[in-house]
DNA sequence: GTATAGTTGATTGCATACAATTTAGCCACC
DNA sequence: GGTGGCTAAATTGTATGCAATCAACTATAC
């Protein structure tokens, strides 16, 4: 059976949880994660925790300290702006690609995302931010190129951790008319317009965001966390 | 102490030592790798080579399948052609960026890697492969940013990897030229140059290698690895 | 002779135990 | 009152053991 090489691990769970819980700002920069209270939370050992932490740490959105434990990162405002940089370039063949492989489908699955960013753009802050993300994964996945994807959902992590760092609350705004304008360009087929639009997009984001650094000291509060922890003991993905 | 942070664990050294063994070519795409005999070989137990694989997966070295263990990874050539694309896109990015902070220093740097890579021309072809691998990462270092780097490290290597899978032998021929002209054209403070000519390099690279696929069988001869394990039980770096 | 089921051996998945290191509190001493 | 070290508690680093899964082989039935 092929079908089992996709059964997930719950390390891979565990995981998801963790990396939701910092993209919705759940875990804010600089808690600390200690191995043994994420372990009793979520109802699986250390070892398994640890894996997690591992694998988030290699992506960029916590940091590990030998023999003092994990905190959530906490970036520079410079590694903010060059991940934005990073990201703008990246994007950039993003568009290329999506533009080559155009379908009428293609517009229309664009165009439904859209369609429910506009609907939560009045909803609660955590909901809005992870559609205009997962905007920008969308058009990764329609580029056809999983290498690609992967590179863009994680860099795209990335930025929305430095978001909850340095964006000052509803500086997400506007931003949907930003993405309209860059399928509509996508549409006509105009690939020199649709990636312009995509940098300025960036831009703007990084723009919008990146400014005051105020600190914040690192806690620990994981209650929050409960509802995350729950959906992994129940098996849910 | 802030140095202690830098102690690297253990864990470090056999990502390492196996990440080096990969690039070089001693352990062939699709070579199994049993955490155990891993273990006995390094002297450690296999928690560490459990990690040291996770970790390699994740950076797309070697691929892991629940419940039947890790091998090192078989891209597609599909997979390697987007790599290549990626990596075109983003060292782009690094050529803007060093020719922003270029001094005379940098210059002598790169001559000085060149130096070292007509000297290799006519070695053993994993020095050879190894040098020209690490003139796109000195030059992301160059380009201070270490976002950048970690991105331009991670798909070079994966790069390197499709081309032991793909490459004929004696391909690496013939890059250091572009190399030359490439650190010509950033010290002549010409960027549109200095990108085209990175660009036409990439694309060279991976159109002198991507053409054939001979399959290999998937064995297991870890043997090889005897010299990088012993680094470790070692303590080397 | 082929195919299927059962069984054994090897390998991974996860938890637990113990060692090593850091952190915090405390008391002495300056 | 503050600084230094000492001990104890907490936390991470690593090894090991057991359960679960998979692969190969044998045996048995058709």
């Amino acid at each position: 059976m092929k079908a089992s090489d996709k059964v997930k691990h719950r390390t891979d769970m565990i995981s998801s949880a963790l990396r939701s819980a910092i993209l919705e700002r759940v875990l804010m920069p600089g808690m600390k994660l200690p191995e043994d209270s994420l372990g009793e939370r979520f109802g699986v050992s250390r070892t398994l925790i640890r894996q997690s932490l591992e694998r988030l740490a290699a992506e960029g959105l916590i940091e590990l300290r030998r023999n003092k434990g994990a905190m959530v990162a906490k970036p520079s405002l410079e590694e903010a702006r060059d991940l934005f940089e990073l990201r703008t370039q990246i994007e950039d063949l993003v568009i290329s690609r999506v533009i080559k492989n155009m379908t009428p489908d293609i517009i229309a699955e664009l165009e439904g995302h859209l369609a429910k960013e506009v609907e939560a753009e009045h909803a609660a802050e955590p909901k809005s931010i992870r559609l205009a993300t997962e905007f920008h994964i969308l058009l990764a996945k329609l580029a056809g190129s999983p290498v690609l994807l992967r590179y863009v959902e994680e860099i795209g992590y990335r930025c929305g951790l430095t978001l909850s760092l340095y964006a000052r609350p509803h500086s997400t705004d506007c931003g949907i008319a930003e993405h309209r304008q860059i399928i509509e360009a996508l549409a006509t087929g105009d690939e020199d317009a649709a990636r312009k639009l995509m940098r300025h997009h960036l831009n703007a984001v990084a723009d919008r965001a990146l400014f005051t650094t105020d600190e914040g000291g690192p806690l620990v509060y994981l209650d929050a966390l409960e509802p995350y922890a729950k959906k992994v003991r129940d098996g849910g993905a």
